[in-house]
DNA sequence: CCAATTTAGTGAGTATGCCTATTATATGTG
DNA sequence: CACATATAATAGGCATACTCACTAAATTGG
C-alpha cells in the first residue's frame, strides 16, 4: 500500500500550501495584499528594468501563459506598466512603476522576516540543510519542469 | 536585495512544479492520465470505503471546495461513485468503483517507481534527509495551512 | 530577397486551491 | 419541542499553472 504521507510529492504539496499561506498572512500583516508569485515577478521587474515577458518568466520559472495573467493583475493595480518593445514589436517590455517600487520596498522586509516561518519546527541548521537539498534537487530537475528556470543571459550551449 | 532563489518558498514552488510534471509523465508512460491529486484522493477512497467528502479532504489536506471538483472529475470518468450518506443526509459518501480500483492497481507501481525522480540529483541519503525534514516542517506548520491535515479519527483534544 | 522556421504574446480550455455565501441538515440547549 | 449554532456540500469568484492553437513579427537558409 502506497504510503502517501511519506511521498516527497505529497510533502512538497503540503509545504507549498503552508508556504503560500504564511506568505499571504505576513504580507497582509504588513498592510499589503500581493501573492508570493506577484512578489517574485515584481522583484525581478525591479532588478531587470525593461525586460520582456518571456525573459521575466524564465527568471522565475513561470509558464509564458501564466506570467501574462500575473502581469495583468499587477498592471491593473498600477504596479507595473507594459509597452511594446522598441527593438522587437512582438515583445512587451515590463517596467515597475513608482507605486510598484513603493510596495516592494515596504513588503520586502516583511518577506525577509517571514522566511523562517515557511519551514516551521526546524532548527536553523535543519533549515539550511533543507534549502541546500531543495536547491540541489530543483537545479537537477529543472528541465523536467514545464517552465524551467532560464538564465538572464542564455548560454550558447543551452 | 532579496535573493529569491534561496527563499524556501520559491524552492518549494519549483519542486512542486517538477513534482507534478514528473508524476504526470510517469503515469502517462504507464498508460493512464490522472494527476497526483486525483491519485491521492483515489488511494484514500480505496483505503476508507464509504468515507464522506469532508473527511476525505482532511486526510489529504485538501480544501473542502477543492475536493468537490476533484471528485466531480473522478466520478465523470467512472472511478468513484457518490451517494447521500444514510446517517447524515448533508454528507455524500464516496466509494471507489471497480474501474477506479483497476486504475489504482495499475498506477500505484508506476507511482512507487517514480518517487526517486521527484527529488532528482539527490543521493538516497539526501532524499531521506529531505523527506524527514519535510515531514517535520509540514507537521509543525499544519495549522498554518488553509486546509490542514486531519486525522481519520479526530481526537477530542483537537 | 523570399520562404521556412522560430519566437512573443494571447485566448480558450482544464485542474488545482483558496474565499465567501448559501442551502440543507444535525446538534445542542433551554 | 423550539431556537441558536455548527456542519456538509455546493456555487461563484479569483489566482496560479499548464495545454494547445493562433497571430504577428523576427530570424535563418538558400
Amino acid at each position: 500500500m502506497a504510503d502517501i504521507y511519506r511521498m516527497p510529492g505529497h510533502l512538497i504539496r503540503r509545504l507549498h500550501q503552508i508556504s503560500t499561506s504564511v506568505f499571504l498572512d505576513g504580507v497582509r500583516a504588513a498592510g499589503h495584499d500581493i501573492t508570493a508569485v506577484q512578489f517574485a515577478a515584481l522583484t525581478m521587474a525591479a532588478r531587470h528594468p525593461g525586460i520582456d515577458q518571456a525573459r521575466l518568466a524564465g527568471l522565475i520559472a513561470y509558464d509564458r501563459a501564466t506570467i501574462g495573467g500575473v502581469l495583468d493583475r499587477l498592471e491593473a493595480r498600477g504596479f507595473v506598466a507594459r509597452e511594446v518593445s522598441p527593438t522587437d514589436r512582438r515583445a512587451r517590455v515590463v517596467k515597475i512603476t513608482r507605486a510598484g517600487r513603493a510596495v516592494l520596498e515596504e513588503v520586502t522586509p516583511a518577506v525577509a522576516a517571514l522566511q523562517d516561518e515557511i519551514l516551521p519546527g526546524l532548527t536553523a541548521e535543519e533549515r539550511e540543510t533543507f534549502i541546500r537539498l531543495a536547491e540541489k534537487a530543483s537545479a537537477a530537475g529543472n528541465r523536467r519542469s514545464r517552465a524551467p528556470l532560464l538564465p538572464a543571459d542564455p548560454l550558447p550551449s543551452d
